[in-house]
DNA sequence: TCTTATAACTCTTATATAAGACTTGAGGAG
DNA sequence: CTCCTCAAGTCTTATATAAGAGTTATAAGA
C-alpha cells in the first residue's frame, strides 16, 4: 500500500494516523494552539476515510491532547494560564476554595551541577548542567510554600540568565512559549516531614513543624523528564486534593 | 417515536443508550462480573444500529465502568483485590516497589453516632448511626498507618456485630460482595501533621513525628457518598503516589 | 455613500448505520 | 487427546446525514 504514514504491522488504521498526528505534535510541527486540518483534509492525506480520522482525533482528545469543537475545527492544546493551574496545582483551602499562589518571591536562579537525585530524575550525567529557581510562593498572602525547580541548562539555555524578576509565577507556560517544551504530564511523590531550621525561617514557623513535601517529576509528550520540582507545603487551613477516578 | 428508554429532549441517541446501561448497572440490575448483553442484543432491544449501541458501550469502558473483551463480551467491571490495591492504595515505597499492607488489625468496630465532619462527609443527620472501624496496617513487618473507617449503617446493617477477625485486609470487595456497594471514585485530602501521643504508641515513634494525613470519602456510581477514611502514614522509605495526566 | 441586518454558502465536527474482519471458547471428528 | 470448525462476541472501517460556526454577498435604510 502506499502508505505516506509509518504503519508497522498489525496496528489498526486509525492507530496509524494517531500516531502520525502524534508526531507532528511532539515535533514541534504542530505548536500549541495549532489548528489541525480538518478531518476530510487529513483523510485525503492518508488515504484513509473521515470517519477512520475521526477516530484516531477522538483519541487524542481523550487524552487531552487536542482539544474539538464543533464547527470550529481539532486544536492542539495549549498551557493557558488556568489549564496550567487546574491541572498541576492542588493545594486547596480546605473549604474548597481554589486559592492559588499569586505572588511568589523568587530566591535564586543559577546554573550548577546537578546532585544525584535530580541526575536520576533528570536522565543526566553528572557533568550535565541544571538550572535551579529557588521561590518562595504565597498563598492568602502568607508564605505557604518553599520550592526548589529544576530543569536540564541545555534545554533552557538561558533561563539562569534572566533576571529574577522576569521569572514568572507560572513556569510552564513559560516553558511553552520561550523554549517550545510542553509539559503534559507528571507524577508527584508526597511526604510528611519536618520543617528544616531553614524552612522555618522561610515560612514563619517553628522547625520541626509538620510540612508536606511534594517532589514532582514533569514530563513531556514523549515522556522526557524536563523538570525536578520540589516543594514543602504547609498545610494549615490547606490539604492536597487528589481525586481517584 | 416508540422508545423503550428515557430520552429528555435534545440529547443524543448513545448518550441514551450509555444511560439507560448505566441506570441498570447503578441499580444493581447488572451486578460487577455480570456480562451485558451482546452489541446486537442491546442494539434490538433499544432500536438503534450496532455502530450506536457501540458508541454508548465505549463511553461506559473509557470510564472504566465496563470492561469490554474481544471475542468475549462486556462485562461490568468489578472490584478484583488487584484493582481495588492498585487503584485506591496510592503508599509505595521510595524505590517504586509496590509493597501492599498485608496485614492489618482490628482495633474496634463499634456502632455510634456520626462527629459534625462525619455526618457532613457523608450526607448524613446527627441522629443517624455509623459503624466505626479502627484498625493499624502494617507494611513491610511493621506498624505503618493508623486508620479509621466510617460508613453509614444504615446500608452495613450488621457490619459491626461481625468479629473482628472477619474484617478482611481489603474492605471494598467486601462492601460489593456482602452489601451490594461498588466504591467507584475517591477524592482524597493529603495533610502533613504532627502524631499524636496515641499515634506515636500504636506506630512506635515519637509523639510529634510529622505523618502523612490522608481523609478520604468514597462514592458509589451515582456520587453518593459511602465511606470516610481518615488514615495517617509514616512516610518513612515511603510516600504517596499521585500522577497527573 | 455608509452602515447594518440577514440570507446564503462553506467549512467544520457530530451522529448514525452498515458491513466485513478479527478473537475467543466450546464442541465434535479423528 | 488433539485438531478443526463454527458460533457469538467485539473491533475496524466506510459512508451518509445532521448540526454548529464563521464568511460573504446583498439589499434596505439612514
Amino acid at each position: 500500500m502506499n502508505d505516506p504514514f509509518h504503519r508497522p504491522e498489525k496496528q489498526p488504521l486509525y492507530a496509524a494516523v494517531r500516531d502520525a498526528v502524534l508526531e507532528r505534535i511532539g515535533s514541534g510541527l504542530l505548536a500549541p494552539g495549532d489548528m489541525l486540518p480538518s478531518e476530510f483534509a487529513l483523510a485525503d492525506e492518508f488515504q484513509v476515510s473521515q470517519g477512520t480520522v475521526r477516530k484516531a482525533l477522538d483519541d487524542l482528545a481523550a487524552r487531552n491532547l487536542v482539544v474539538r469543537r464543533q464547527g470550529k475545527g481539532t486544536f492542539v492544546a495549549a498551557h493557558t494560564p488556568e489549564r496550567a493551574l487546574f491541572h498541576f496545582f492542588h493545594i486547596v483551602a480546605d473549604d474548597g476554595a481554589r486559592e492559588l499562589p499569586t505572588k511568589s518571591r523568587v530566591l535564586s536562579c543559577r546554573r550548577r551541577r546537578p546532585d544525584r537525585e535530580e541526575a536520576a530524575a533528570l536522565h543526566l550525567a553528572r557533568a550535565d548542567r541544571v538550572v535551579e529557581i529557588r521561590r518562595i510562593r504565597e498563598m492568602d498572602g502568607k508564605a505557604a510554600i518553599t520550592e526548589t525547580v529544576c530543569v536540564p541548562a541545555q534545554w533552557f539555555p538561558d533561563l539562569d540568565k534572566r533576571a529574577i524578576e522576569e521569572v514568572p509565577n507560572e513556569l510552564y507556560q513559560m516553558y511553552e512559549e520561550r523554549y517550545g517544551i510542553t509539559v503534559h504530564r507528571a507524577s508527584e511523590k508526597l511526604r510528611a516531614v519536618s520543617a528544616s531550621s531553614e524552612n522555618a525561617d522561610q515560612l514563619g514557623i517553628k522547625p520541626g513543624s509538620p510540612l508536606l513535601e511534594i517532589s514532582r517529576v514533569a514530563e513531556t509528550l514523549d515522556g522526557r523528564p524536563v523538570e525536578l520540582r520540589r516543594s514543602r507545603c504547609l498545610t494549615d487551613g490547606r490539604h492536597y486534593q487528589s481525586v481517584i477516578v
